[in-house]
DNA sequence: TTGATAGGCAAGCCGCCACTTGCCTATGGT
DNA sequence: ACCATAGGCAAGTGGCGGCTTGCCTATCAA
């Protein structure tokens, strides 16, 4: 989605497949969802169908967390932390702990 | 909560009432139920019971970001931010955009 | 062209979660 | 003593979200 509102990233990281969804792009880009869904079964032992897999992509992409470029038959995901970025500052406004000189 | 796990963070983030709760919570320390209830209603102007509230509070605590303080018959509620700050830097880690040199 | 691979679409099931409702406890005022 | 206020507990309900199942399209290799 072009224009990603802050429920949508909210609910996006609501679940925990998908928090590790985003570990995995976090530490390897441009991956397949083929390459998303060994690697969460292999290295994270949660089975889950592929297409469960794809549906929690495309939360991820709505909210803006992720994006996706087609090349042949092979889609490729990749991680977008500028959602993150804008969200987390919405309660930490007024003070980092030592930014009072 | 004395522990609260990422999962619980996410999870009170993702309601939006609970995120007005700590919009409010954030303008404002030291708030009861009943000033929270009646903020919601006449700032914000969602109509929910008190029962609701109560309960987001509930769930908001048991992750971390709210502590309660009774006294007498009121409870007073307080935004608590060091579990945001916790779980952002999770996928924040390698790079800011311009930190290679 | 045939078959295999990578992915999409749509309907259906099921459990959880937000919210309500009703009743109960405790503190404060008079 | 009384009543009102501030809040808690527990059961019940409706809807949404995660996951599956089955079938379909598109690309590549032989």
């Amino acid at each position: 989605m072009v224009l990603a509102m802050a429920d949508d990233v909210f609910k996006a990281l609501a679940d925990p497949t998908r928090r590790r969804i985003l570990d995995e792009l976090a530490e390897r880009d441009d991956q397949t969802l083929f390459e998303i869904c060994t690697r969460l079964v292999t290295k994270h032992g949660l089975g889950l169908s592929r297409q469960a897999i794809s549906q929690h992509l495309a939360v991820l992409e709505s909210a803006g967390l992720v994006v996706s470029r087609r090349q042949g038959r092979y889609k490729f995901h990749t991680l977008k932390t500028e959602p993150l970025e804008r969200i987390v500052t919405r309660w930490l406004r007024p003070d980092t702990p030592e930014s009072t000189p």
